[in-house]
DNA sequence: GCTGCTAAGTGAACGCCATTCAGTTTAGCG
DNA sequence: CGCTAAACTGAATGGCGTTCACTTAGCAGC
């Protein structure tokens, strides 16, 4: 396949661009990403159909490259789970400025599925029924992009004083603190979910 | 009826005017709310400070509105915490169109930590350590705010044909399909996650 | 009743930003 | 050696949030 015409764009070159935008300015306007690839902002939409579609191939980008999929060698079904649930979430974890972007644009299409095809048969070996594969994905990707979306929003900081909430107050000078503090939260739901998973599935054997 | 120049507007009926806006449009402009208000745009900066304040007001107004505080009674604790969730989740599937313009802007300030005050004292009640229990609010506002980013997005359609997605396309022909199927995977994983705390809880029995 | 004072509302203007379009350049093919 | 179409440019367009100078209505205090 030889490139027809003078190429200085290409799709690779713009996600590039506009991850780091992202990274960097917390915002992606196509200005600001044009004046990283040395171009005009117009030259992007012979690539990409416009913003919607650069935040679409950094959806990509992101969850593709980063996430784990289960190898499907039959063994360890719930670990192979979890290592792919935190693969998903430290994905996201990665470019938190990223995610309000992509909760601006709901549609997950395309290569996402084929993911999501590898954890479905996990989950059909693991003993999920099949009318419940879907909802137990839907349950998983909930918890991930839920914890995600709390690193984009880091420290809810908030000062009482006035004793007025003393629950929080006690449970927050009990607490460790620190950016690892959200890390463990999703370890210990993620634990959560899957031994409420083990136990639905002990709980009717007749698959 | 003397037209009062002064006193037209006041923040509540701006915020019902703009939950109107959220609703029927999914989007919030300020020239829309100023049309549905009869007054022009600039008039709503002498109430709120911006479009910003409008959608926190909105944030407040939902979720306060809309989540059962738990009572506190001291009984059945996994049965309150439960109710909780699924009216914070319902709360928000209410205005499916309002989830992304919240997760716009990541604050959760104010009022909102009177809620989650009621709910550390009872996850301290359940037994959970304090050091935990800001671990597990986090874990169970994840799952509730992911469940409801899934509505946002409602039937997210593939069309596969060519079989490259066996385990999907299984589960998909077995799952019931409809609209309550969002509400079926919020239940199942909020069993999962409470039968997960009381195991935990369980497990350490030292609180 | 006059007279300022202040909160409430107006409309024009500003700046940011995504998108479009009529042109211009350039690479390869006949 | 043109011809053509892809790649790119710059100006224009339109939507939108926000600001500002101004007007007006109610409310004192004299």
């Amino acid at each position: 396949m030889v490139q027809r015409r003078r190429r200085l764009l290409d799709v690779d070159t713009i996600v590039d661009a506009s991850l780091a935008c992202v990274d960097e300015t917390g915002r992606l306007t196509m200005a600001d990403l044009a004046a990283r690839l040395g171009t005009s902002a117009s030259a992007v939409y012979h690539h990409l159909s416009g913003r919607g579609a650069v935040i679409e191939a950094l959806r990509e980008r992101v969850v593709l490259a980063g996430m784990r999929l289960p190898p499907l060698d039959g063994t360890d079904w719930d670990g192979q789970l979890a290592d792919w649930m935190r693969s998903y979430r430290d994905a996201l974890a990665r470019h938190p400025r990223l995610i309000p972007l992509l909760t601006e644009n709901t549609m997950t299409g395309g290569p996402v599925l084929r993911g999501y095809d590898r954890v479905a048969t996990l989950l059909r070996e693991a003993g999920v029924p099949a009318r419940e594969v879907l909802l137990w994905i839907s349950v998983l990707d909930s918890y991930a992009l839920g914890a995600a979306l709390d690193l984009a929003a880091p420290e809810a900081v908030w000062r009482d004083g006035d004793g007025e909430l003393p629950a929080l107050d006690e449970a927050l000078r009990a607490a460790p603190g620190g950016p690892r503090r959200a890390d463990e939260a999703f370890e210990i739901g993620l634990a959560a979910l899957l031994t409420g998973l083990r136990h639905r599935l002990a709980a009717t054997t007749w698959t």
